[in-house]
DNA sequence: ATAAAAATACCACGTTTAGAGTATTGTATA
DNA sequence: TATACAATACTCTAAACGTGGTATTTTTAT
């Protein structure tokens, strides 16, 4: 049976470019290529395809936001991460919010047809290059409920920091008192269970927020 | 005329997936897709190819070096960079070395038709995604050199630091006094203009010393 | 309307950095 | 064989950071 597939990446090279390889299969139509994440529902419903690859890394709204929104309204739709990371951790989380694989952009054509026509939709397919994590299901409420724990103003000073600001030249931009982004920053390492800036900065790099 | 292409990218779909899109054009044929830095000259020199385009973030041995160390043997080849990273310094660095063109992965196929026909071995384009500096000329010297000023130990303390260990802590790993972490730390900043780790983190991720 | 969560702000103390010097040893290479 | 560069190591000082508290106000959600 035919597949519709619906790519949502913005670097327009790699989206065509897998566009092109992935019409190359029989059976196989791209309908559409989506570079951000506005009216992604609205898209969907115009086309009603079979299987999604979603990239993380968005301009604005990331991947994951678009995942949390889109899986509740289209329950049967397949949904791939395709995504340039090999975080064992963020695929565990994807996994929470419903996606039915997660791949590397270093993935392999075979593996991408068996996401497109083996999956159901209560699997989930975990790609090749990914190392499962020992502590697995620890490991994903952990990294998921610390990235949820985060409020926005301490995502706000994350990225101050990330910048390569000091605390005084945060107050100064936030127009607040040096002391209060003192008490920021203890409560974020106390949060993300770390003790110095630069596992703050690799923390934040890593996990997109940056 | 025709055309003969090679890619060098680590991520596989997106090499492949070019490999496909580049085809459809009438004329193109990429001969081969190169997955890291190992004999590329051989791998050259077997081809032929005319226009290389090089990823900049491969395992081991990166983009640059690749690209130093091939210039000088295929002077006529035509080399284009196709990487993620839209920093114009970085470009500056790889027109510096050689390159005749310089491309985000967010391109479209027109630019890249224009690299593959068009450029000639004194050409530079840069691609729409990436913004020309002011200070330019400036800029460049400044940046090449910062990172050829780095020392071999230098940079491995770099990415220690960007682990998240303090100095006490690279100090144990590597068998040697606080002291002299302490002045490696102090020669590292004075050479890349900073004073702080979190500007060296940033500064480490955005130059792909990480 | 009220409880919970987020943002604000302070004190106190010890540790770690950053910045300025100076100096010795080993290793290339011109 | 000089000379430069890299790697090593030290002292001292001031500033910034990390860690433990406590406490008030504002916002959000029930």
């Amino acid at each position: 049976m035919q597949r519709k597939i619906i790519i949502i990446d913005d670097q327009n090279l790699f989206a065509t470019g897998l566009k092109s390889l992935l019409e190359e299969i029989h059976n196989v139509i791209v309908t559409k290529i989506i570079p951000d994440g506005n009216d992604v529902v609205f898209k969907l419903n115009a086309d009603e395809p079979h299987v999604l690859l979603l990239d993380l890394n968005l301009p604005h709204k990331n991947g994951l936001e678009i995942l949390e929104e889109i899986r509740p309204i289209f329950p049967n739709l397949i949904i791939a991460i395709l995504t340039m990371y090999s975080d064992e951790n963020l695929a565990m989380m994807t996994k929470k919010l419903g996606a039915n694989a997660y791949l590397n952009k270093d993935a392999d054509l075979k593996e991408l047809k068996h996401v497109i026509f083996d999956l159901k939709k209560e699997d989930f397919y975990l790609g090749n290059g990914i190392k499962t994590p020992i502590n697995f299901d620890l490991l994903i409420d952990d990294k998921f409920s610390q990235i949820n724990q985060l409020t926005t103003r301490e995502k706000e000073i994350i990225r101050l920091i990330a910048e390569g600001k000091s605390s005084s030249d945060i107050a100064e931009s936030l127009f607040i008192s040096p002391a209060t982004v003192q008490t920021h920053r203890k409560n974020i390492f106390y949060k993300l269970k770390i003790n110095k800036v630069s596992e703050l900065i690799k923390y934040a790099y890593q996990n997109n927020l940056i």
